[in-house]
DNA sequence: GTTTGTGTACGAATATATTCGTAGATGAGT
DNA sequence: ACTCATCTACGAATATATTCGTACACAAAC
C-alpha cells in the first residue's frame, strides 16, 4: 500500500475506489457495472479512468489471463481521513464537532446510530 | 435567500462563500484579502469567480459608490449539509455514523469537543 | 485637467477532468 | 482457421474550472 503525501483522487475517481475498497478487488467491468447502477457511463471511460488511477499509484493491477485486476493502493482510511480533513478545514473553520453536528443534524440517523456514536464517544472519552 | 434545489459550488466558490459567510457580506477586496492569507491569488481571479457566482446565483451584489457589496446568497447550513450528505453517500456508504466516526477517529477532538458532541446527542435522542 | 489608485467587465488562455470512438489483441466456441 | 465477444490502449473531443491580461470607468489628489 503506497504512502503519499497528499491524495487527493477526482470525483470519479472516489467512486472507482469505493467499489475496490468494497470488493478488495475488481476487474474493469465489475467496477463498471457497479457504477452504471448508479449513473449512465460507457465502459470505456471507465477503463480510462482506471487507467489513469494507475498512472497516479491510486491502484495497481495484475494480469489474469487477458483482463486486469485492480486493486487500490491507497488506504481507505487515509484517504477518506485526507478528504475529510480538508473539509473540516475549509467548511467547518478546523472544528471537527462542528462538521459532526451538522452531519448528524442534517441527516436522519437513526436513533440506532446515534447510540452507536455515543458508545464510541464513551470509549474514546474513557481513554 | 434563494431556494435552489442542488447547490454545487466549485472548490474555490466554496472558499469565497466560506468568506462571506463569516463577513455577512463584503467588497470583492475583501473576499479577495482573505483569500490571499492562504494562497496566492490574483485579484481579478476573485474577482471573476464572484461575478460567475453571481450569474449562478450563488451571491448577489448591491452597489456602494464605485464597489459592490456582495452576500451570499445560499445558505450556509444547507449548503454545507448538502455536501456532507453528498459525501456520506458516496464514502460512507449512507451512513453518517461512519462518517462521523471517520472524523473524530482521525482528528484529535478534545475532551470538551467529546463532551459537546455527547451532549448534543443527548437532546437528539430524547425528542 | 491630468495623474493615480482602485474599481468592474469580460474575453481568452490554461489547467483539469471526463467522455468516448476506434484500433487492435486475445481467447473461446464452432 | 474463422467468428464473435470481450479485453486493453490511447488519442482526441468535450466539459468544466481557474487564471489573468487588458480595457475602460470613476473619483480623489494634485
Amino acid at each position: 500500500m503506497s504512502t503519499q503525501q497528499h491524495i487527493k483522487p477526482t470525483e470519479s475517481e472516489l467512486e472507482i475506489l469505493n467499489v475496490l475498497w468494497q470488493q478488495g478487488s475488481a476487474t474493469v467491468r465489475e467496477v463498471h457495472e457497479k457504477l452504471a447502477l448508479k449513473k449512465e457511463v460507457g465502459y470505456t471511460t471507465t477503463l480510462k479512468l482506471m487507467q489513469i488511477m494507475l498512472n497516479k499509484g491510486l491502484v495497481s493491477r495484475e494480469v489474469s489471463g487477458k483482463t486486469h485486476v485492480y486493486t487500490a493502493e491507497v488506504d481507505k482510511e487515509k484517504t477518506q481521513g485526507q478528504i475529510m480533513q480538508r473539509m473540516i478545514e475549509t467548511m467547518f473553520n478546523g472544528s471537527a464537532m462542528q462538521m459532526v453536528m451538522q452531519a448528524l443534524g442534517n441527516h436522519k440517523a437513526t436513533k440506532a446510530e446515534l447510540d452507536m456514536i455515543r458508545d464510541y464517544l464513551d470509549k474514546k472519552s474513557k481513554k
